[in-house]
RNA sequence: CGGGGUGUAGCUCAGCUUGGUAGAGCACUGCCUUCGGGAGGCAGGGGCCGGAGGUUCAAAUCCUCUCACCCCGACCA
């Protein structure tokens, strides 16, 4: 390609509203274009880093026999319906209606119309198990879409669904999915890890997720640093019963702690450490009143792990600070477990505590020198309801686990049931008997692949492409070609070689400065860089430059061809 | 959804307090000089100042409403 042909469409300023590198740098080199709210065109130099990591994609589910599909974006309600999910999803699904004032809505995901499609089509045991896939356009009508591609409202995902009769079948599947994801990752060189994960609102048990480590990253993942024991914060177990139990010294007294709320300011005011302080939460119980979690100060309560408590309100809500005001008599800040008449849930950590402080239900004062068993009982329930922490010990009993930021761009499911069953999606088995479906579904987030490859691969100058995604893999940047007859001829000629043996080149042909070529071609993150010059010529020499590296090398013309086929094979 | 902020040229912004009909830099077009790390000069093109209503002789500027976009927020107990 030559740069005459394909406008590059570089920035020179950073556009005011991206807040992370990978938006800004998108917009810079002439990847992306906002269009509204979570809305970006791509531009033909980002569709062909797109198009790259959807090729690798589709390469390795093929390898794995699933079989490509192409489904509508837009979804008739009544196959929701069906599911459950028309009611059960909020204001994120997009709905419309047509001019018939039916209902319709922009798919999210396609369980339902890959199930719909399956109970049609396959009938017998015999054609199963079964694996499909499509790359296609998802409408997510996100509260707050951000960090550009990263987290849009509409965007490209890859997503695969299978079909089994047992579930040693689709555990098959599941591991073969679970290698393509691996494969597809390592293929487009990004430094990723595989986590346990929740399976959140899409159902089923076994989840795995795919990060890419990037401090960017929303998500926070958990490692042992002895085992390869990695799990999503929001899951990764935290064990009880770690630490010594000291037994009570001190004798209850009640303080005056006015204004302080935080743990912090609390541990701060008192000179006592946060971990010796207890942590106490009013969240709404699910018919109504309240349910108190207790917590190590120091420790925060895990939203997903407290949603999973029996009559615990779904998704969890704290108690306003009347109902508080009401049940307690104080104000958020001092409250406390003794003599509280509510049913109380204890992370296990706590039962370790002894002397601790905790607020005293009197707005201003807490105890200090409480203790189990002499204050007050240890809480009957005593269940993991904290997040992991840098520090605790692995789950699996190996090691420590520490804490990275992860951007989430896989996610494989063990769906089991859920929609074949509300969708009546049953096949004959061999004794002629009807069996209800049992299903993974498993995605990838290709668009946002493309972001967090940004965030992982970059530097002051701009992007720099794996080599399996870069747009073009080499840049050829003749020095004032204008001025040049010889010069010129000598490019051309090996434009034409380069892309004689199937290098993808981009010429810079424009007719501007040096330092404007090496600017766009830095920011744009073509991985090699051959510059020719008239000087060159004199010597029969051109240079060469990788995008990571800070020097030339100076290199023989006649070898240069060669030189860059044996590179880019590497 | 709650709180905060911003809307002026393709981009980054100034002008608004104190009303008088619009500017800079970058980008773009032409010419000249320059030519190995985002050059300089000259000359240009491009803006219903987010929209609607109001106040006024006069509104980018003041007032009201509205829309869009951005940021923060579900760990205070």
């Amino acid at each position: 390609m030559r740069t005459s042909q394909f406008p590059l469409n570089t920035l020179k300023e950073i556009p005011a509203d991206a807040e992370i590198v990978s938006h800004r740098l998108m917009l810079r080199a002439g990847l992306i274009r906002k269009l509204a709210a979570g809305l970006y065109t791509w531009l033909p130099l980002g569709l062909r880093v797109l198009r790259k990591v959807e090729r690798i994609t589709c390469e390795e589910m093929d390898a794995i026999g699933s079989l490509e599909v192409l489904m509508p974006a837009v979804q008739p309600a009544e196959l929701w319906e069906e599911s459950g999910r028309w009611d059960q999803y909020g204001p994120e699904l997009a709905r419309l209606k047509d001019r018939h004032n039916r209902d319709f809505c922009l798919g999210p995901t396609h369980e339902e119309i890959i199930t719909d499609l399956v109970r049609n089509e396959i009938k017998s045991y015999k054609q199963l198990p079964v694996t499909y896939y499509q790359i296609q356009t998802k409408f997510r009508d996100e509260i707050r879409p951000r960090f550009g591609i990263m987290r849009a409202r509409e965007f490209i995902m890859k997503d695969a669904y299978s079909f089994h009769l047992s579930q040693e079948s689709l555990e098959e599947t599941y591991r073969q999915m679970y290698s393509a994801y691996t494969r597809i990752f390592e293929r487009l060189g990004l430094t990723f890890r595989a986590v346990i994960a929740d399976s959140g609102a899409i159902g089923g048990q076994v989840s795995h997720e795919f990060h890419v480590l990037a401090e960017s990253g929303e998500d926070a993942i958990a490692f042992s640093d002895q085992s390869d024991y990695a799990a999503n914060v929001e899951l990764a177990e935290a064990r009880g019963g770690d630490g010594e139990f000291e037994s009570p010294k001190e004798k209850q007294v009640l303080v005056d702690t006015p204004g302080q709320h935080s743990i912090e300011e609390l541990s701060r005011f008192l000179n006592i450490p946060a971990e010796k302080c207890l942590k106490t939460l009013l969240v709404k119980a699910e018919k109504g009143g309240i349910i108190t979690l207790l917590l190590r100060g120091d420790h925060e309560l895990n939203i997903l792990k407290a949603e999973k408590l029996e009559g615990v309100a779904t998704p969890l809500e704290f108690a306003t600070d009347s109902q508080i005001q009401n049940t307690v008599g104080c104000q958020p800040g001092s409250i406390g477990p003794l003599a509280l008449n509510i049913p109380i849930v204890a992370d296990r950590s706590t039962a370790q505590l002894s002397d601790f402080v905790c607020g005293a239900n009197q707005d201003g004062k807490h105890f200090t020198g409480v203790n189990w068993n002499r204050e007050l009982p240890l809480p009957t329930r005593l269940e993991d309801i904290r997040s992991v922490k840098s520090g605790d010990l692995s789950p699996d009993g190996k090691g420590t686990l520490s804490i990275a930021r992860g951007i989430e761009v896989g996610h494989i499911f063990q769906l089991g049931t859920k929609y074949s069953e509300a969708m009546n999606a049953r096949v004959l088995d061999e004794k002629g008997k009807n069996q209800t479906l049992i299903m993974g579904c498993y995605g990838i987030g290709v668009s946002r692949v493309v972001a967090a490859a940004i965030e992982q691969n970059h530097d002051s100058r701009g992007i720099i492409w794996p080599e399996a995604i870069a747009p073009f893999q080499v840049a050829l940047l003749p020095m004032n070609m204008h001025k040049s007859q010889r010069l010129r001829e000598k490019a051309n000629e090996l434009y034409q070689k380069l892309l004689d043996v199937g290098i993808d080149v981009l010429f810079d042909d424009r007719k501007v400065r040096p330092g404007i070529m090496f600017a766009d071609m830095e920011l744009i993150g073509i991985p090699h860089r051959i510059v020719l010059s008239d000087s060159g010529l004199d010597n029969n020499t051109v240079e060469y430059r990788s995008r990571r590296s800070a020097d030339n090398e100076i290199l023989s013309m006649d070898e240069i061809v060669a030189f860059l086929k044996d590179t880019l094979n590497r």
